[in-house]
DNA sequence: ATTCGAACCATTTTT
DNA sequence: TGGTTCGAAT
């Protein structure tokens, strides 16, 4: 264990060292980009673990995503050679989950108007339980389309007390009703477990009765990654959990009980503040807390011209420190549109791949979503593997994001919503109104459905016998009466039967891994964590149950653990990645940046352009359109590419100016408008489908997720339309 | 119900 | 700049 740490120690610069042995009340480090920020977060807490003799358990360790947070504790992990039980690690993980965790086992929720049973909502459900109340009540509130934006962003207003919402309707009454609502049916929205567990900590938050009994958790130490990314909500929660609320300068005298802060980011690096509040928090953060400033000025990852690109870039600091021998090369393309410079990237990709290099050590960035779409098709063509950074998630499979929703309700039965919307539930339901499904949930009318008896008695009902193992997932399955929810005549019901089975496997495994390390918990409230923690866990499926969800895949990809693939991603997405060679598409004005209103938005078009270009190791490779195809963007080079000095550029090359090119995208753009129409209004004449098994067939009627089509000699067959098995034409 | 002008917004996404 | 949505007015 020890001679780990020294390893890691003798590796670190003395900036990182400096960083590591700061014992200051608050710390920030200004990590540059590829400085070595994860590696410090980690030898930071092995040092306090190992040296300074503190507890995991009286340590937080924040970070903004589940990834981040993963990440940390495997490498944490691989550097103790004991294993640390996830006990020990309680304080580790994403700000929400960490919250929620206080709020299960430190906080007294019933204070606050919950009880320990409460459940974690779903994003979406809030907007829905909002839209209900603003039905149900007479409200009158504009723009509903946009409602789970304005909720957002409104609420600091009227929190703040301001009389009107900003388009003066009664916004500003919703809030009191949803809270009230998500009070009754015992459940959070993600943004209450941050604003009700800050609520708690703080001292006069929750009553003294229950602090004194509990003992409200202070951290000795609070460690944040990518504070940057952090958010007024959980600026409040880190305040709290140092135990200063703000206000008085009355916690002078528990100076040495309060927690130390360290927090790591990168103000370069901020390009999410459109949906924060739009300062720069690392600099916030450091003000409110009164925190040193310690800089990480080398650079290990890229090569030195890339980097001397990227200071043009930079917009906080002095300047980012090289440390490799390699130059790495700039290189800037013309191409004709889009559809010429996909057929250039899959040939020129090839060529690599053919000389030596792996596909997963190229990347193709982009700044909009749709791009994709035209390279996707292009690669396909090519046979280069790639593979989209879009994220599957459990609600994208009708069956699971289904019976997500009746465990949940059978583990918190106050879930009046959630219990409505499973019955009233078009595909899996009992085949009744949003009005009916409501009389019976209200009312608790057992005799009227079946499905809903057993969601309600199923904690005495499965749960009976303490003695008895966790109830297998055939059981659970047969509980519920899946077998015929799941409708055992459709085509696909093998398939959702075992989409389900295998995702009540994982429910089991999971709460049998709960009782076995703590044993003592009841069923249900492992359930119910198993629950909570997918909801925020964003729902994802692993491999294994991605891959029984949808077998025939896309591509053919390899089933071994990283498929060799290039990778294709937003500029956002691509923040905290590295490559060894990176294509930037589309840098013309109008895309890169893209057509902005403000100085602020500007700014974060640089912050995004220069993440983009950071992420590469050895090559870097610009490219713009002479003919973009595209509304509001310019057939010109962006501002962005002069900004990069000539020097540094190897090669001006590319497929630009000649115009017979562009037919292909004329054609290209069609057949994708073409394949768009069909998607959203298939009925339209005889569409034909394809389907391995059955053949062609001709489409009858497709709502969005479900497709029906007629098959000579099969008759009628029902398709779920996110597992992809018909082919539509 | 339908039509009109005015206001607003577009893209990026995690929990 | 063009597409959507709101509210007022037919």
């Amino acid at each position: 264990m020890k001679t780990d740490f020294r390893d890691m120690w003798r590796q670190l610069n003395h900036y990182q060292q400096e960083a590591v042995l700061d014992e200051n009340p608050a710390c920030v480090v200004n990590a540059n980009v590829g400085s070595g920020k994860t590696t410090v977060l980690i030898a930071k807490v092995l040092w306090l673990h190992m040296e300074k003799q503190i507890p995991f358990e009286d340590m937080a360790v924040l970070t903004f995503t589940n990834k981040a947070a993963d990440e940390i504790i495997a490498r944490l992990k691989k550097s103790c050679e004991g294993e640390i039980a996830p006990e020990q690690v309680h304080g580790f993980g994403t700000f929400h989950s960490v919250a929620l965790r206080l709020l299960k086992d430190r906080l007294s929720v019933e204070t606050a108007g919950w009880t320990k049973e409460f459940t974690v909502m779903d994003p979406d459900e809030e907007t829905d339980l909002a839209l209900e109340l603003i039905t149900s009540r007479g409200l009158k509130v504009k723009y509903k389309n946009r409602l789970k934006k304005r909720l957002e962003q409104e609420y600091g207003a009227y929190e703040s007390g301001k009389a009107e919402s900003r388009y003066k309707d009664d916004l500003f009454a919703l809030y009191p009703l949803l809270l009230k609502e998500k009070k009754r049916q015992n459940k959070m929205a993600f943004s209450d477990l941050l604003r009700v567990s800050t609520e708690l900590l703080s001292p006069g938050g929750g009553s003294a009765d229950a602090e004194a009994e509990n003992g409200v958790w202070r951290p000795a130490w609070v460690i944040v990654d990518e504070v940057q990314d952090s958010d007024a909500l959980q600026m409040e929660f880190l305040a709290a959990l140092l135990g200063q609320t703000g206000k008085g300068e009355e916690h002078k005298e528990h100076e040495e009980h309060r927690g130390k802060l360290f927090a790591v980011g990168d103000p370069n690096q901020v390009i999410y503040s459109w949906r924060g509040t739009g300062d720069n928090m690392f600099f916030l953060l450091k003000h409110r807390f009164g925190a040193r400033e310690l800089t990480l000025p080398v650079n290990y990852r890229s090569g030195a011209s890339i980097l001397e690109a990227a200071n043009r870039f930079l917009q906080f600091g002095t300047g980012i420190q090289g440390d490799r021998e390699n130059r790495g090369t700039i290189t800037v393309k013309n191409h004709y549109d889009p559809f010429q410079e996909a057929e250039y990237l899959a040939e020129r990709i090839r060529g690599m791949h053919e000389s030596g290099t792996a596909y997963r050590d190229i990347a193709v960035f982009y700044r909009l979503q749709r791009q994709s779409e035209l390279l996707a098709k292009v690669f396909e063509r090519h046979g280069i593997p790639y593979e989209l950074s879009v994220k599957e998630t459990l609600k994208d499979i009708p069956v699971l994001d289904w019976l997500v929703k009746v465990l949940r309700f059978s583990v918190n039965s106050m879930d009046e919503q959630t219990g409505i919307a499973v019955l009233a539930d078009p595909l899996y339901g009992e085949k009744c109104t949003k009005k009916k499904a409501g009389q019976i949930v209200r009312e608790d009318r057992r005799e009227t459905s079946e499905l809903y008896r057993r969601m309600k008695e199923f904690p005495c009902g499965v749960f009976s016998g303490k003695e008895e193992e966790f109830p297998s997932a055939q059981a659970l399955f047969d509980w519920f009466g899946l077998r015929e929810a799941l409708h055992p005549t459709s085509a696909e019901y093998r398939r959702d039967a075992q989409t389900a089975l295998a995702f009540l496997e994982e429910v089991c495994a999971y709460c049998g891994q709960i009782l076995e390390e703590g044993p003592g918990k009841r069923y249900m409230d492992c359930m119910r964590e198993f629950i909570n923690s997918s909801a925020l866990y964003g729902m994802k499926i692993d491999a294994g149950e991605k891959n029984a969800a949808d077998k025939n895949a896309v591509d053919g990809g390899e089933t071994g653990e990283a498929p060799d693939s290039v990778k294709l991603m937003t500029l956002h997405a691509s923040k905290g990645l590295e490559f060894d060679t990176v294509f930037i598409i589309g840098v013309n004005p109008g895309l890169i940046p893209l057509r902005c209103t403000g100085f602020e938005q500007e700014e974060e078009e640089r912050r995004l352009f220069f993440v983009g270009m950071t992420r590469a190791k050895n090559e870097l490779e610009l490219s713009w359109y002479t003919n973009p195809g595209e509304p509001g963007v310019a057939g010109e080079y962006s501002r962005y590419l002069k900004m990069i000095p000539e020097h540094l550029i190897s090669g001006e090359t590319g497929t630009g100016g000649s115009s017979e090119k562009g037919y292909g995208l004329q054609q290209m753009r069609r057949q994708i408008q073409e394949n768009r129409k069909k998607k959203e209004q298939p009925e339209e004449k005889k569409v034909r489908v394809r389907h391995r098994k059955y053949g062609e067939g001709v489409l009858v009627s497709d709502d969005g997720t479900t497709v029906e089509a007629e098959f000579p000699g099969y008759g009628k067959k029902q398709f779920l339309k996110a597992f992809g098995e018909v082919e539509i034409k």
